[in-house]
DNA sequence: GTACAGATTGAG
DNA sequence: TCAATCTGTACT
């Protein structure tokens, strides 16, 4: 069943451990495609020096940040990727989860045009990816996940134990000085579908 | 107004 | 190793 806005207002580390395994279902028409969540980064809000909310900053981009838990919060990088982001806590905290990677699930026009076996399972093995995947860019940005009817999260009840995540720290923002090296990114060990710069094996804790 | 770095990726 | 080339921020 669908994840409710109530999910997401516990904080992003919470929300970010507890959406590893749950399904983002993506609708177009009557073409429904998505992927099992495998890979998640936590931004904490106004005190995370890594998060675009870092301070209270509010401009057009980061706004829907202090919306509460639930929306999507998309944002284009180095000129070329949208990336996903779900909005955590309450409003006024800043926080989010950035979603790295996801598992293939069902018939996308993103899925039938490529070709089947170990390529397939790496479609959606980065956050730029992600988007591209699931066929998001701002059009969806602020969208309401409790509600709406183009995107949204499942939890299928396919429990993710424990020992199965790797926890390591973030990727990319080496100027985030005291919170760079926190291990605020979440993976399944054990995933194909993780993102290629993962340092698998190593910036684990 | 101008400069520059960034929560990345795929090709070379 | 590098180009792609948008957006926010920190300066002139």
């Amino acid at each position: 069943m669908r994840l409710s806005r109530n999910f997401f207002s516990k904080g992003a580390q919470i929300a970010a451990k507890n959406l590893l395994g749950k399904v983002i279902v993506r609708r177009e028409g009557k073409r429904v495609w998505g992927g099992k969540i495998v890979e998640v980064e936590a931004y904490l809000g106004k005190i995370d020096k890594a998060a675009h909310s870092f301070g209270g900053r509010r401009t057009k981009r980061t706004e829907i940040m202090f919306a509460g838990g639930g929306f999507a919060y998309m944002f284009f990088v180095y000129g070329v990727h949208w990336q996903l982001n779900v909005t955590c806590g309450r409003a006024g905290e800043g926080q989010a989860v950035l979603i790295r990677a996801l598992e293939p699930i069902g018939q996308g026009r993103s899925l039938t045009e490529t070709p089947q076996g170990p390529a397939l399972q790496r479609i959606a093995s980065g956050p730029g990816k992600v988007s591209k995947f699931l066929e998001v860019d701002g059009n969806f940005y602020g969208e309401d996940l409790s509600i709406s009817e183009r995107i949204w999260i499942e939890d299928r009840e396919e429990a993710v134990a424990r020992n199965e995540i790797t926890r390591a720290k973030r990727v990319g923002i080496e100027y985030a000085q005291e919170w760079k090296d926190l291990p605020l990114r979440f993976y399944l060990t054990e995933s194909k579908a993780v993102s290629k710069r993962n340092p698998r094996g190593s910036g684990g804790f």
